[in-house]
DNA sequence: GTCTATAGTCCGATAGAC
DNA sequence: GTCTATCGGACTATAGAC
């Protein structure tokens, strides 16, 4: 035991997410989330680099979570269905946590400069699943669009999946999603004169 | 003629663009842009709602030209062709401004708050067209995942025509990256055991 | 056009763990 | 001793309020 409460990480992130959706995230100030948490604003700061960060800290294990799915799929895979299992992956992880998933994403839409980092999560995401289609053999700029293409399947099917009354789970979405955008670009181009 | 000199709008982004390029984007105050543009901090904020907007300004405009492409393409064109033809345009627009995009790419490429505002004004183009192809009849979700589709396809054709020393011009390669995107969703899977 | 709150940085001090 | 985590206060620039 130290001087200190121990899981200071833990403790603020708590009084942020529910400062935040008390009273939105605007009108939460990083002293009030410290006090909250019994620290200052000092040890916020140095524990994440802005204001934002401290609701994007489960981020990294996401993003390892999906990247290990797409590198340990079956080698004969093509990208496409490797970057699939990697989707699956993601839902089967999201799906335990709906509740908390919709808060979150609603403190998120509600503000524009955490949509913004939201984004570069998403981004960060991406490159680090073209790394590793790259890692699979895929050369530029397969690996790069592929990638996107996983995210913008996940980004859908995630917004569909919190929205409506959906019955249905989000790997079932997911797998929908994608092969409907397989339908859309697989469309023939017609002849023209 | 007003009390003022003209264009402050114009003079203000000139100052911002040449300052940022100069010394970055993090070592200029909007004090040092506005007195270079012979203006104040406050007429500052009063045109751009932050710092980092005066550098996004154009985009609108871009927008409008890509959205309008789409929506006038003819109507048996497939949405994922009628999107092409949004590309097209927009390769089109910067192919006569490469020097320019590649500072100005630049600048955000060296600092993280920019290329954050610029993945949400890319965002904001995709949810654009998305609506234009709700509009030509498209239902969600492949309305929006095609306008994904085509802001993947932009992004990676954008970032491979400045990077190298590639000798081609931007719609070709705008249309070689969807040709690509398109060989990689269209693979087959294949049947398991 | 002035005034102010908040974000975010920097320097240093402190106190326990190892 | 070294390392690491906390706290305190002063400071600048952004951005919004008045």
């Amino acid at each position: 035991m130290g001087r200190w409460e121990p899981d200071s990480r833990g403790r603020l992130e708590q009084a942020a997410f529910d400062l935040f959706a008390e009273r939105g995230f605007e009108n939460t100030t990083v002293a009030e989330i410290a006090e909250r948490a019994g620290l200052t604003e000092r040890t916020f700061f140095r524990q994440y680099s802005d204001k934002r960060e401290v609701l994007f800290a489960g981020g990294s294990e996401f993003q390892e979570l999906v990247v290990s799915a797409i590198a340990t799929a079956p080698a004969w895979l093509p990208p496409i269905d490797a970057v699939a299992a990697g989707l699956d992956a993601a839902a089967a992880l999201l799906e335990e946590r709906r509740a908390f998933a919709r808060m979150r994403q609603a403190i998120i839409a509600a503000n524009a400069e955490l949509r913004e980092r939201e984004l570069i999560k998403l981004a960060s995401l991406s490159a680090a699943i073209a790394d590793t289609l790259r890692g699979r053999g895929l050369a530029d700029p397969a690996a790069s669009l592929t990638a996107e293409v996983a995210i913008a399947v996940f980004r859908v099917a995630f917004e569909r999946w919190l929205d409506d009354g959906n019955q249905l789970g989000l790997p079932q979405i997911m797998r929908e999603s994608l092969d409907e955008l397989k339908a859309q670009v697989g469309a023939p181009a017609p002849v023209h004169a």
